[in-house]
DNA sequence: GTCCAGGTAAGAT
DNA sequence: ATCTTACATGGA
């Protein structure tokens, strides 16, 4: 397959957006629903097993017009920095379910931690995969995690966010919440849907959003949105607020709702590509100045 | 051992 | 309405 450029199967699955890839010399191997996929990409060609060509065209997206993309959102010279550090960067297509899922545990910890965390709830209530001789783990289905106690499910790391786990399983189960019908639904709508879930606010609604829902102009606004827009966007703000933003204390429903409605102003439909290329380069430095 | 993490929700003002 | 604080756990 080798019509998909530009694309970066790297920084994809590096970014931060995805938490069931793992890198082995020079390939990687993840579970997408119920299969494991083997893929590498060398240049323009990309090598895969497990699932067939439009599978994986879909999963990375690569039928969005990412030079577009990349042109709309270059509005200033740090996303010019962060397109031109991350080139071929794509939001994946993401299951609903696990992506909500996913994001509620992401709530407080760690990328390293919240890895853990989706493989020890796979390991211990999802489906036995066996490849390459390899037993691998499917996500949990919205029943299994549904009847699990929260003690086992803590017992996977999940602290206290245990308890919401299970309860917004119960509401995916019973059909309470239904992702078919929040991708059609307008982007407000099927937020104020997702945030009627336990441990869903409006940072997991708009990952929920912009990774598996089809709404690539939500802005999720973490802690390190929360620094980009300080260190560099603060002049779009009055002083009072950009004080707010000071580390430690967390942002207020209403200073969240500023940031990500100025980010879908100023970087347009596509602001969630906008969102991830920020994250993504921003850890970037960090990371960079902690091994220095 | 200390610090902090892709925030949320309950309680206080 | 809006602001403040507790929160379980584990990786760095």
């Amino acid at each position: 397959m080798d019509d998909f450029t530009p694309f970066s199967l790297e920084n994809t699955l590096q970014c931060g957006q995805l938490f069931r890839w793992k890198k082995n010399d020079g390939s990687w191997t993840g579970i997408v629903a119920e299969r494991v996929i083997k893929i590498r990409q060398k240049a323009n060609v990309l090598e895969f097993e497990g699932a067939n060509a439009s599978f994986i065209k879909g999963y990375f997206r690569l039928d969005d017009d990412l030079q577009l993309i990349a042109s709309c959102i270059n509005r200033d010279h740090l996303m010019e920095r962060a397109l031109h550090r991350f080139p071929g960067l794509r939001i994946a297509r993401q299951d609903p379910w696990e992506c909500l899922i996913s994001y509620i545990c992401a709530t407080y910890k760690n990328i390293p931690a919240i890895k853990s965390m989706i493989s020890e709830l796979s390991r211990r209530f999802g489906q036995k995969i066996l490849f390459e001789g390899k037993s691998h783990f499917s996500f949990p289905t919205p029943d299994s995690l549904a009847n699990a106690t929260v003690n086992d499910l803590s017992s996977c790391g999940l602290g206290f966010r245990a308890r919401a786990v299970r309860e917004a399983a119960k509401h995916v189960r019973t059909g309470k919440v239904d992702f078919d019908s929040l991708k059609k639904a307008s982007c407000k709508t099927a937020k104020s849907e997702l945030l009627c879930l336990p441990g869903v606010g409006n940072k997991v609604a708009d990952c929920t959003l912009l990774f598996s829902l089809e709404k690539l102009s939500a802005f999720p606004v973490d802690i390190w949105m929360k620094r980009v827009i300080k260190d560099h966007y603060s002049q779009n703000f009055d002083a009072l607020f950009d004080k707010s933003l000071t580390e430690g204390n967390s942002l207020s429903t209403k200073a969240y709702e500023r940031i990500s409605e100025f980010a879908q102003g100023y970087f347009g439909k596509f602001a969630g590509y906008a969102q991830q290329y920020l994250f993504h380069y921003y850890r970037s430095l960090r990371n960079k100045a902690c091994k220095s």
